[in-house]
DNA sequence: GGCTAATACATAGCCTAGCTATATGATGGG
DNA sequence: CCCATCATATAGCTAGGCTATGTATTAGCC
């Protein structure tokens, strides 16, 4: 009876949230991908998710910025140059440590990040003019959290450790350098 | 925080649907991170989102699949090349106009997808556990009302036109083409 | 019925964003 | 002081995005 469906779901249905959350990913992507069309070529989403990382975060170390955005430290090397010389972003070296680098967004880099996001938002909620406004509040409460999972989480749940921890395992420093 | 402040003060303050969208893109592209990471090599987007579009599309021509994929057609040919080697889709020439290709997924596609969506979900969902149930229920509504948007938009408003449409623009074929 | 314009896809060439592996230089414990 | 460790940089690869352009087919038109 049950036991005949079960075994014909291989390897665990998945449950409602994952469904959820999978499907949540993919729809995003195309919703990434309208704004992308509708914003005319623009941007580097690479660029504004390290900046709004940096926005909601404080100044941080290149390493933990990499490990907070999770990407590898050579990719938010690349990133953060590219951010610089745009003086989205300031690199001051570290007072304690002469081999870091302390990355803190710029308040040009915090505007260019506002307007971003404005542009996003005209260019996204024509799409949604129609919705219930119950739909509405579902999205909002929806994104916050999201929000809260991707900010505050990182060494929460599952302990990312990604493949050879070798060189950019975050050292747990508080994030509080001032780094002016 | 204080890009908060300036977003709302510069040029015209964004309504709250529109902060809510951009926010959602921004912790969704988090959100992708966390995915990938948690997930070792994080496969392709692009991959998955093709295919999960040609799954809820049916069969489409090149063409067609890019628009509503919102990619170039270039970009998607260089896609569905990859998509075919793997055998997660058939390319079949079109009966009715030899230019035309007629894209479908295969069943050994779709397994795959659904695999993907799998593991997408068990590694995102540890991060949600804690999440109440009124906030689950949000985000069911919120996907929901996503994936409609990005689903059946794509000619709705804003009439995407991207750049120079000399060659690429769809022609409204009805995507009825049976393709066998 | 055959030229010409438009259309559907392919190719070429470029860029960014990701990765691993490895090099370089600073720290810090013996 | 030396050596392991750690923070970042560099090198080199791949995928995924783009524009510009090429090639073949379709369709319009005289």
């Amino acid at each position: 009876m049950q036991a005949r469906r079960l075994q014909q779901l291989r390897e665990g249905t998945p449950t409602e949230l994952e469904s959820i959350l999978s499907d949540l990913v993919l729809a995003n992507g195309r919703l990434v991908r309208m704004a992308a069309y509708t914003l005319g070529s623009a941007e580097s989403p690479a660029t504004w998710r390290t900046l709004s990382v940096l926005a909601s975060s404080g100044p941080l170390r290149l390493g933990e910025l990499a490990v907070r955005s999770r990407v590898s430290q050579p990719t938010m090397t690349k990133i953060v140059s590219g951010l610089a010389e745009q003086g989205h972003v300031t690199r001051v070296a570290d007072a304690t440590d002469a081999r870091a680098w302390v990355i803190a967004i710029t308040s040009q880099g915090g505007e260019a990040l506002a307007a971003w996001c404005r542009e996003l938002g005209r260019a996204l909620a024509p799409h949604f003019t129609d919705a219930r406004p119950e739909e509405i509040d579902a999205l909002r409460v929806a994104v916050r959290l999201i929000k809260d999972r991707v900010e505050n989480d990182g060494r929460g749940s599952p302990a990312p450790q990604p493949r050879t921890n070798k060189g950019n395992n975050a050292t747990t420093y508080s994030s509080e350098r001032s780094a002016e």
